[in-house]
DNA sequence: CATTAATTTTAGCCTGGGCTAACTTTTCAG
DNA sequence: CTGAAAAGTTAGCCCAGGCTAAAATTAATG
């Protein structure tokens, strides 16, 4: 066995997993709880998908969920709605920090996010707080991107 | 109609057919043509998915397809492959640069590349090409880096 | 508290994009 | 030029994750 490459727990999702849980986690953060219809909502696709979903989520232990009851995080599910959380703000300063249109800077976070590792967040924290710290080099890019209409 | 939010092209393609046109692309460009075992083997599927997606790019227009025949870009597909090959060098270069393991490079590089916005892309290049240029800061920050452990 | 509205769930369906097995066509070595 | 190997194709299947319509449950209002 010629090294694995494999971090203990490489945990890996799909996509549409990361993305009910990182919705799940911001309701409950923000108002206490997550209801079907708002989660729906946030994601725009149908209730009756999203109770679908819940109930595999439920049987992959993200979640856990009573019928007609809400539904709320496992130990596991928050830990990685929290995860895709944390990388949506990176992604956002970052890209916000140049003065991209919102909306474009929103969906290419949306698709972004699931796709990067702890060692590549880890280099966009980075360059986001050095940016935000550096307000001669963050201009001095600005302009540039300015010049490329 | 209150601002529609639209560039003229805005031309959005599914992961796997910016994957397949990518592949294609590299192949033609390295070798002169493209096979279809080849192009199964790059992306690590079966040659009776290429066949099928193959005839779909033909049907779409990305790709001119005959039976037994190997397939050949049309301008659009040139044009979406080099795109999405562009993307990737960029993100590869910017990655690289911090010394990142190039497996991982590699697999998120593969995962954001469809998601990134005209936009995205020149503030990515520009952040590339600043660090390529400029090898204080760039030690800096990999120096930080290095502190994460 | 009864009825209407809102929410949730179920059932059944559909599409994209994989797969294997079996068959056909092309290529190439002798 | 022939027959085996390689490449390509077809047929039929599967799964994730959407959808609508209709049924069930819960909430809210007169």
């Amino acid at each position: 066995m010629p090294a694995k490459r494999q971090e203990p727990t490489a945990h890996v999702h799909s996509p549409a997993i990361e993305d009910y849980l990182e919705q799940i986690h911001n309701l409950i953060e923000g108002k206490g709880y997550a209801r079907v219809v708002d989660i729906a909502k946030n994601l725009g696709i149908s209730q009756a998908s999203v109770t679908n979903m819940i109930q595999k989520l439920d049987a992959e232990g993200f979640v856990v969920y009573e019928r007609y009851r809400g539904v709320v995080l496992t130990d596991e599910g928050r830990k990685v709605g929290a995860e895709i959380a944390r990388r949506h703000e990176v992604l956002t300063r970052l890209l916000a920090g140049f003065g991209l249109d919102p909306q474009t800077v929103h969906e290419d976070v949306e698709g972004m996010e699931h796709h990067i590792s702890r060692q590549t967040l880890d280099v966009l924290t980075l360059l986001m707080e050095e940016l935000e710290g550096n307000a001669v080099l963050m201009r001095k890019l600005r302009t540039k991107l300015a010049g490329l209409a």
